[in-house]
This record gives C-alpha cells, structure tokens and sequence, in this order.
DNA sequence: AATGTCACCAACCGCCTAAAG
DNA sequence: TCTTTAGGCGGTTGGTGACAT
C-alpha cells in the first residue's frame, strides 16, 4: 500500500516554505533519492511532486517568460521531426525504428536543446501556442510551411539526443539573425521581425548545404549529430534495427499504426494523418 | 460592476521501463 | 522468472488572472 496515500498528503500549489524547506534538501542531499526527500526535508508531499517541483520550477537556471524567436524555431523544428504520432503510410523500415526509438522522449528532447527550458515548460508552450496556430494557419500557408519543412531540416540542424541526465544547452544568440555553426555547415535564422508572415512561417535558410560527412566537432562533445553517427555506423545500426524490428514485429509489440505501412495510400500534404519527415532523412532510406 | 470566456501554466495522473530483490 | 519499487515521461486537469461583453 502506498504510505504517502495513508498519510493524506498535501496536493496543490506550493507555498513558499514548501519550496525552501525542498532547496534546502536537494541542496544537502542532492538530486536523486526521491522517495526519500518527502522525509528528509520535512514536506508532506509525495516523491513524485517534490521531484517535479524541483525540476520544472526550483532548479537552478530554469529560464521563466517568453520564448524567443529562435527557441520558437527549434522547437518547432525538432517537433516537425520527433512529434507527430499519428504515423502511417510510406514508413520505411528503418526509419521505423528511428521513430520508435526517439519518438518516446519528445518533449524532454526538445526541451534538451533549448538552455533552462523544461520539458513541462516546452509542452505547455506547443498545446497553448504552437499548436493551435498550425491548426488555424490556411491552407497555402500550410502549403509553404510544408515545402519550407522539407526543406529546412537537414541532418546538420539535427542534433542526437544526450544520454540522461541532463541536457547540454546550446548557445542561442539574442539577435534576430541566429546563426551558428554545426561541424559541416552553417545555418541562418531570417527571422524579421518587420516582416510578420515571414515570421509566422519562421523560414530557415540554409547558407551551405553540408557536403560531406565529418566526424564529431569540438563545439559540444555530446553534441555529435547523431546523423553522422548514423551514417559512420550504418552498418551496425542496420544489424542492430533488423534485430530489434523482427524481434518487435514476432512478438507484435510495434504500436498498431506502424503496420498500416500495407494499407497505405496516396495521401496529399495538409492531412490530419499524414507522416512528414524532411526530405534529407527521407532521401536516406530510398 | 458583474459575469462569462479564454489563455496560461503548475500540478496531477496514469503508464512505462529498468533495476533490485 | 516474477514482483516490487523508483524514476521518468506525455497527456490532461484545474486554478487563476486577463480580457471582453
């Protein structure tokens, strides 16, 4: 029986004290244990809600307010490639994997990349701003984000996910302009603040379409585009894929969409239940 | 001023996975 | 091998404040 729900423990908001009594605590004992920090830090709160007050709101260097426009950019990016669940049709067999590997972590992944943001934070902001807009945006605009997608994402924008625990954050720059530099290409962010559809559509140009595949940068040790990786490793990765996808589909443990591959049809851009990927990823696997 | 509606976001819930016993 | 426990996640809810009527 759980003691926490025999005690009656306390739900809602946190006051104050609660916080410091909590700070107090992981600053003595550190994160982790969290079973225990109800009784360590005198709270009357379950493991499961210290551990969220901590991470979405006490930690140090949780960014509050706004997002901006390039921390916009990225999620809406990496959402474009991690997020749509709805997957069907034309799904390749190695790119089902992929899907069902990364697919599970979304929020904590994009919320990785973007400097004191937290997962809650970054979910929060797609369902109340994000995804609605896409919702409402008209068809011809759907149209140009679509095509802008295919585009803009290229494996030099794409970073591998970090192995828990915690995020190594970007650099984001202040300006309007962001640009930074990934091993074998560089990225500009045209973000014009005069020019209101250009930014509903938050176009990303690429300045110089990688080339050739290079190994990891000095910029960020784990931030190793997991694409090269890919590629040096295809032949690893490919065993290992075979093996997990055969053991998956004998043992029926893929999620049911991932089988309609048969049923597919032609499907056009803007539907509900369409899967889109950007187009470099895609070009892999043909 | 009172009421209704909406947006925001902190917090909760239920589920999954891995590790330990 | 099975069960229990802890950590972690995405989805959802509900309180609150801002704004509109």
């Amino acid at each position: 029986m759980n003691i926490a729900k025999t005690l009656g423990v306390r739900k809602g908001s946190w006051t104050e004290d609660e916080d410091i009594l909590l700070r107090k605590c992981i600053d003595k004992y550190g994160e982790g244990k969290w079973h225990l920090v109800p009784f360590r830090a005198g709270l009357n709160r379950c493991r499961k809600s210290c551990r969220l007050r901590w991470l979405n709101y006490l930690r140090p260097h949780i960014k509050r307010g706004d997002f901006a426009l390039d921390e916009i950019d990225l999620i809406l990016r990496l959402h474009k490639l991690l997020g749509n669940r709805q997957i069907k049709n034309f799904v390749k067999k190695y790119l089902k994997i992929i899907v069902h590997i990364y697919i599970h972590e979304k929020w904590s992944l994009i919320a990785g990349r973007l400097p004191g943001r937290t997962a809650n934070d970054v979910k929060n902001y797609w369902n109340t701003h994000l995804h609605k807009k896409l919702l409402i945006t008209p068809p011809q605009i759907q149209e140009n984000k679509y095509n802008n997608t295919l585009k803009i994402i290229t494996e030099s924008t794409i970073l591998r996910p970090r192995p828990r625990p915690g995020p190594q954050p970007r650099t984001f720059s202040s300006e309007n302009n962001i640009s930074w530099c990934t091993n074998n290409s560089m990225i500009t962010n045209t973000l014009d603040k005069d020019d209101e559809q250009h930014n509903k559509e938050i176009a990303v140009n690429i300045c110089e379409k990688p080339t050739k595949k290079t190994p990891s940068s000095s910029i960020d040790d784990d931030g190793v585009q997991w694409w090269t990786n890919l590629l040096e490793n295809w032949k690893e990765f490919e065993e290992e894929a075979t093996a997990v996808l055969n053991f998956e589909e004998e043992n029926k443990l893929l999620p049911n969409l991932l089988y309609e591959e048969h049923n597919s049809t032609t499907m056009q851009h803007g539907e509900n239940d369409d899967f889109s990927v950007d187009i470099d990823l895609w070009n892999l696997f043909n």
